[in-house]
RNA sequence: UCCGCAGUAGCUCAGUGGUAGAGCAUUCGGCUGUUAACCGAACGGUCGCAGGUUCGAAUCCUGCCUGCGGAGCCA
């Protein structure tokens, strides 16, 4: 009967059919290890001479790397295996023969690999990676709908600049200019003002010439917003939430994170409480740590995240940021307006920021005339500043990027690797 | 945009002024438990591009192009 890879643990003893490619190959004179893949995992299928018709070994050991095929065999269990079973194949049928596949099984530099991409997408570690990332969005719908929250689209073509800061993706929209998304936050709050407790997941576009392991021209972002959430049930939801998918990927994914050799124990450590440091005390703490080249009301850089991210052994939240550093929605603490109630969160082992969050300003006046202070355009900003004048809560969000998150959770180098196909400063191909 | 490094066979690289090299891939042969299998043979070149120095340049000089790493900005 026909089944998959992931489908043999219940054919054990039984003879199956597995629709495959060949991944790799090894032979002698008398036995062929073929190394084939399915899209749901990895199998190893042996062919013995002196079991099967000659014609079958022959084709065997003829076989190209990454043709496609039918292969018929009885289940086994393996210990040899590092999948826990074994093909012992009796017939192959070619469905399509490869010829010079260009991903050969030696090394191979970035560039290649990059043009490559659509192909090297098949590899066992792009394969393990997609699935941890797969699992990540699984268990954030899973997270959210449990908690009540409920999934909201915001456009994707806007015709403003969410943040007037960074560089935004310039298009036509008819007759008028439009922009590619930033973030979906400003929707997002007028959704939380409909529906309660709302979440989105979407593309994100930054047309910054940024050049970094850590930097993609487009990235997803998962965008909770909550009305009557405050800072403090804010940062309480988001340890949560990280938390969730941490343990999700352990439960789900332990061959891919096994494929990546990633060191769990630094992930099963990723349980609430996180550790929390306030702006002030960051500050303290590198000057502690010997960085001399920053003062209160700079932003760090990613020395600076990564040094204060190396003194605790689990994400941590960095609070209370000088107002001036953040945007013009962020509340400011009622003690201090000097500060905003804000909170980046910093994944351990150099992972850089995966959160950004913020209470945001819910009066009237005061938007606006935060609006005014950073010269935004007020009849753009004028559909958000109604939202303060008809029942306005206190209201709290944060936005995590998908693919840092991935990165962390992998333990791969770059984000250039955890998303099927990355856009970069220079490709915008395959 | 700035700083640094690199570009030689399909791929990964060695070669630093005097005949263009290795491993892998591919093809052929050998091998009964391989894990990037191994062993032998064959095949494989616009040395990134343009100009210059020299009897002679992959090698030295100048300019350009492309890629990588990092910074700034951010998730």
């Amino acid at each position: 009967m026909k089944t998959t890879i992931s489908n043999v643990k219940n054919h054990v003893g039984e003879q199956v059919t597995i629709g495959c490619w060949l991944a790799n190959k090894r032979s002698s004179g008398k036995i062929a290890f073929l190394q084939l893949r399915d899209g749901t995992g990895f199998i190893q299928g042996v062919v013995e001479k002196s079991k099967v018709d000659e014609e079958i070994f022959k084709k065997a050991k003829q076989l190209t790397q990454e043709s496609s095929l039918y292969v018929t065999g009885v289940v086994r269990v393996d210990e040899r295996s590092p999948f826990g079973y074994e093909l012992g194949v009796e017939n192959i049928e070619i469905i399509h023969e490869a010829s010079d596949y260009p991903i050969t099984p030696k090394e191979h530099g970035t560039e290649f690999l990059m043009d490559n991409r659509h192909l090297w997408l098949r590899s066992k570690r792009q394969h393990a990676i997609m699935k941890v990332r797969n699992e990540l969005i699984r268990a954030t719908y899973e997270f959210f709908n449990d908690q009540g929250f409920v999934k909201v689209d915001p456009p994707i073509l806007t015709g403003s600049a969410p943040e007037g800061t960074t560089e935004l993706f310039h298009t036509k929209y008819f007759d008028e200019d439009a922009y590619l998304s930033q973030s979906g936050q400003l929707y997002m709050e007028a959704a939380a003002m409909a529906l309660g407790k709302v979440f989105s997941f979407g593309p994100t576009f930054r047309a910054e010439k940024s050049k970094t392991r850590r930097h993609l021209i487009e990235f997803w972002m998962i965008e909770p917003e909550m009305a009557f959430y405050q800072f403090e049930d804010n940062l309480q939801l988001q340890e949560q939430y990280v938390s969730h998918i941490v343990q999700s990927v352990l439960k789900n994914c332990s061959l891919e994170l096994k494929t990546l050799e990633r060191d769990i124990s630094k992930l099963e450590q990723v349980v609430p409480p996180f550790s929390k440091i306030t702006y002030d005390d960051a500050i303290a703490l590198l000057h502690k740590k010997g960085f001399n080249d920053i003062a209160w009301g700079d932003d760090f850089g990613s020395p600076h995240e990564t040094a204060i991210a190396e003194s605790f052994d689990k994400p941590v939240f960095i609070t209370h940021y000088p107002t001036s550093l953040k945007p013009f929605y962020m509340q400011p603490d009622p003690n201090r307006p000097e500060v905003v109630l804000c909170a980046d969160l910093i994944a351990p082992e150099g992972y850089g920021e995966i959160i950004g969050g913020s209470e945001r300003i819910h009066d009237y006046h005061l938007l606006k005339k935060r609006l005014e202070e950073h010269h935004l355009d007020e009849a753009a900003y004028k559909w958000y500043l109604e939202l303060r004048q008809y029942g306005s809560v206190p209201h709290s969000g944060f936005g995590l990027g998908l693919e840092r998150t991935v990165a962390w959770i992998c333990g791969v180098e770059h984000v250039r690797e955890t998303i099927p196909f990355p856009r970069l400063l220079n490709r915008l191909y395959p």
